[in-house]
DNA sequence: CGGCACGTTGAAGTGACTCAATTCGCGTGG
DNA sequence: CCACGCGAATTGAGTCACTTCAACGTGCCG
């Protein structure tokens, strides 16, 4: 180990890092984040870390790699709900909605943190305004859902493709996850096809219309962006929603 | 007025009533909901009470009549998000998202309650479980858009519109705005289309679909329940995510 | 009485789906 | 080392659910 600081602090300091991208933290409130104890695990590639119909008593935090939120039908369906990239906090909601109304699932190996929800709930209780910075974020994340709903429900195949690309590569790229105009995307076509409610066939397809259109190409668990202003005008993708550069004043 | 209490105490009598169905409020919680000091306006039907874009320093509460939240796109096309009756906070988020990334607007005639920002956040910071109950309403409402999502995503047309009109009837049911089998849904039929990402044809087809079948009935502004079990079978409607008669334990 | 919003119906068109076959890369085990 | 199985991507073809277009009925309101 280079560095002088214990995994614990890595992951404290990411969290108040992440919390800091949309909030104000006060230095008490960095305090008591430093109180938090997260246990720390690492991933596989489609292992679910929660399930729909879980009590779960502890939150994920993702450090590395991608989670995925999906619900499942009585008849077998999934749908795919969102991507979490590191920074996010998947199932923070499960803090206070006690079942668990979907899974969270591992797209690719990688590492999580639990945090326990009596330590989360302690620090709202002692950091108000770092207890307003999680709320803020799971209104992010309803944010992003209120998007899905659209752009599922809006727009023909190759525009909503073109807006899940533009959506991923936004979020990886603030949180420095790019490598010049690529980003991780580790998702199969048919998973694709049940993000967007489309079939695998038409995502393939749709696929290969932006790579010939000179937009985008998504090939071996990475998104390339070929020209972003033509992405971004072909899926009619305005960022507002995620909220990047935005800070909440005081609170 | 038969009533001896103000028009304002009923608004915060309703604003408890309704935190309660989820979360459990201490008398000090109580005390300091009294304290607020809503605005009550009237709206008239087709009216935006917030619009896409605004910096709103009040957050809407309902009270009666029926109100939808929806997204507009640059194109033109609007998607409807999610349906709002007596009791909800459908621009709670707004609290601490500055801009609004969708608009609000009145169904139909109705009243509604306007809780300013300050007085919400100084309600936080005196009470906090009252804080913890308004975001588990927020949750709540994320739970719906995770089911729109699901539910536009992986249903067809008939069972799709059976599973909003399932949840609009549990939603007035426990709030006792039904009449029997009867519940109020004010909305055109192009309009359901937009809430459920088809188009104006379909939805007139699929409705008469429900009705042949003998499972339900929209007329008038309002769906009348024939058979709740064949409806709640025909659209895979499980309620759980609405979180009725569950409490949050402590908080 | 005329205009308009909404609902209904028929018919034609099409985007996306299903079905199905082929290819490729990769890991495994004979 | 190669046969094999497997997951994933690709491609063609036929079908279908839903869309679009268009016409018409109805009730309400000025």
């Amino acid at each position: 180990m280079a560095s002088a600081t214990t995994p614990q602090q890595d992951v404290l300091a990411l969290l108040a890092k992440r919390l800091k991208k949309h909030s104000i933290l006060t230095p008490e409130d960095e305090a008591a984040l430093g109180e938090l104890d997260p246990r720390l695990e690492t991933t596989a590639r489609g292992v679910d870390l929660v399930r729909q119909g879980d009590r779960p008593d502890v939150s994920v935090f993702v450090l590395k790699g991608m989670v995925a939120r999906y619900q499942t039908l009585a008849e077998g369906g999934r749908q795919y709900l969102s991507l979490h990239i590191a920074g996010d906090l998947p199932d923070l909601q499960s803090l206070f909605l006690q079942i668990m109304d979907h899974s969270v699932m591992a797209l690719d190996a990688g590492e999580i943190a639990l945090f326990p929800h009596t330590d989360l709930r302690r620090l709202i209780l002692c950091a108000p305004s770092a207890g307003i910075a999680l709320w803020r974020q799971t209104l992010i994340d309803a944010a992003m859902f209120r998007q899905a709903i659209t752009n599922n429900g809006q727009r023909a195949a190759v525009e909503r493709i073109a807006h899940v690309l533009c959506e991923t590569f936004t979020r990886t790229h603030e949180i420095d996850l790019c490598k010049g105009q690529r980003c991780p995307l580790p998702l199969s076509q048919s998973q694709l096809g049940q993000l967007t409610g489309l079939s695998l066939v038409t995502v393939n397809r749709a696929l290969q219309t932006l790579k010939r259109a000179g937009l985008a190409e998504v090939a071996d668990g990475a998104l390339t962006v070929l020209d972003w202003d033509g992405l971004q005008d072909r899926a009619g993708f305005d960022p507002g929603y995620l909220q990047v550069g935005r800070r909440g004043e005081a609170w």
